[in-house]
RNA sequence: GUGGGUGUAGCUCAGCUGGUUAGAGCACUAGGUUGUGGCCCUAGGGGUCGAGGGUUCAAAUCCCUUCACUCACCCCA
């Protein structure tokens, strides 16, 4: 399948360490894990992500149910989480919730560098806290995690989008503003003046850009608390030591945002698709959801995009060697070996054995190639005498042991 | 959905102004005396040259079609 990938050891090595420290990090900030289907119905990212982004118009992997009902497999996870937690009773007005997970999402998109049909993520969810200081906590989360990962410089980028009747008003007036230049646009900003004028302030156009330059800016059109609260966040990271920019052009690509946004961008390694995780706050997500109106930030972060930083920057994650190879010489060897194989994984070891019957020569090589650590010669003599010769791959030295002690 | 690039052994690629049995490096297999790897040496196996069609006496090499992969746009993790 286009865009889906078969992943092996090598691959999937490098993803369980991505996971495994993102868990440590999450658990430490007091996340408990949560798993949701894949499968969700068609309604729930129509409302929460939004009818007409790109992901719900043109992206989302689309089926009937034999009852009728339209399903889809999850283009993200956001809207999963939160409906499971209402649906469960697991937040309310003065109950808080720390969630993470780790799953395949599904958009069907041109794939590209950084960029699959099949991809998987890392996310988290903090519903039940309005205050700036959840906003502070929850990037410090992200950022210490990404900073324990040697993926190369990251940059983190942050912007408030307002409440949603500030929001409005900006829009309002970012249209009001490219309207009368429409002619001087590109061809893709005036179909996003219609779309997603949002869209239009990180064009990569010059002309574009240009104009954009001298667009209204969203901070003008904030509200004091909103304000307030982009400030507070924007005092906390700095107090933490966390080197941010502020964009008044990031722009995330889901309805349901509001006030903080942000991004963690590579510098370098990825491509064109370089944000490595993104997310920001949706207060009014619960609530739309159908249940309490409770406020939360979200983020969520790609693992693909986090492997391939991990590879361009020189990280290679070993395979399990075998703990000792077993070679025979003979058919008692053999017969010997074959014994002691499943003796010697009974008590935990990781033993190779050569299933071809080949000569000691070929099986060394074969033990060699493998990186075992040990390799143990069994012929006649050693049945017989009891005593074999335990072989170090790494050092050359050998030492003599009894195979009963085995 | 749009545009560019690439498709030759398991891998990375050379060959491509058309011409005898299609190559290299790495990997793999077996040997280099009697039961011991890594280095080195020798030999060997392995390719419908992505697929289909066309031009030609002759195509991996030219033309068309198609598929796959890849990068970018849109957009996003």
């Amino acid at each position: 399948m286009k865009g889906m990938n078969d992943l092996f050891a090598k691959d999937l090595q490098t993803r369980r360490f991505v996971c495994s420290k993102a868990i440590h990090v999450f658990e430490n900030y007091g996340f408990s894990e949560i798993q949701t289907p894949v499968l969700e119905e068609l309604s729930l990212f129509v409302r929460s992500v939004g009818e007409n982004t790109d992901i719900v118009s043109k992206e989302m992997y689309t089926l009937e149910d034999r009852d009728g009902t339209k399903i889809c497999m999850r283009p993200e996870n956001t809207a999963g989480v939160v409906r499971a937690l209402v649906e469960n009773n697991l937040i309310s007005a003065d109950q808080e919730a720390k969630v993470f997970y780790i799953g395949p999402m599904f958009r069907r998109e041109r794939p590209q560098k950084g960029r699959l049909r099949e991809f998987t993520q890392i996310g988290a969810e903090f519903l039940g806290s309005p205050a700036p200081s959840a906003d502070i906590e929850f990037l410090a989360m992200i950022h210490d995690w990404l900073s324990d990962l040697p993926i190369g410089k990251i940059k983190l980028v942050v912007n408030s989008l307002g409440q949603p009747d500030e929001r409005g008003n900006y829009l309002t007036a970012l249209r009001a503003y490219f309207e009368p230049l429409t002619d001087k646009l590109c061809a893709d900003c005036q179909r996003r003046l219609k779309t997603n004028v949002l869209r239009l302030l990180d064009c990569k156009n010059e002309n574009c850009s240009k104009l954009a330059d001298a667009a209204p800016s969203i901070h003008d059109y904030l509200g004091e608390e909103s304000s307030a609260h982009f400030q507070t966040v924007q005092a906390g990271l700095r107090n933490l030591g966390i080197a941010f920019e502020i964009s008044n052009r990031l722009v995330r690509g889901l309805d349901y945002y509001t006030r903080t946004v942000f991004e963690f961008i590579a510098e370098s390694g990825l491509g064109a698709q370089n944000t490595v995780a993104g997310g920001g706050r949706y207060d009014g997500l619960a609530k739309e959801l159908g249940g309490p109106d409770v406020p939360g930030i979200g983020m969520a972060a790609g693992v693909e995009r986090m492997v391939l930083l991990l590879e361009e920057n020189g990280y290679v994650q070993e395979l399990k060697r075998p703990d000792l190879s077993l070679i025979s010489a003979d058919p008692a060897g053999r017969q010997k070996a074959f014994d002691l194989l499943f003796a010697l994984r009974r008590k935990g070891l990781f033993v190779d054995f050569d299933h071809k019957e080949r000569s000691v020569k070929s099986q060394m090589r074969r033990a060699d190639r493998l990186r075992s650590k040990e390799a143990l010669v069994l012929g006649n003599q050693e049945v017989e005498s009891g005593k074999a010769v335990i072989k170090n791959l790494e050092s050359g030295e050998t030492r003599e042991i009894r195979l009963s002690d085995l």
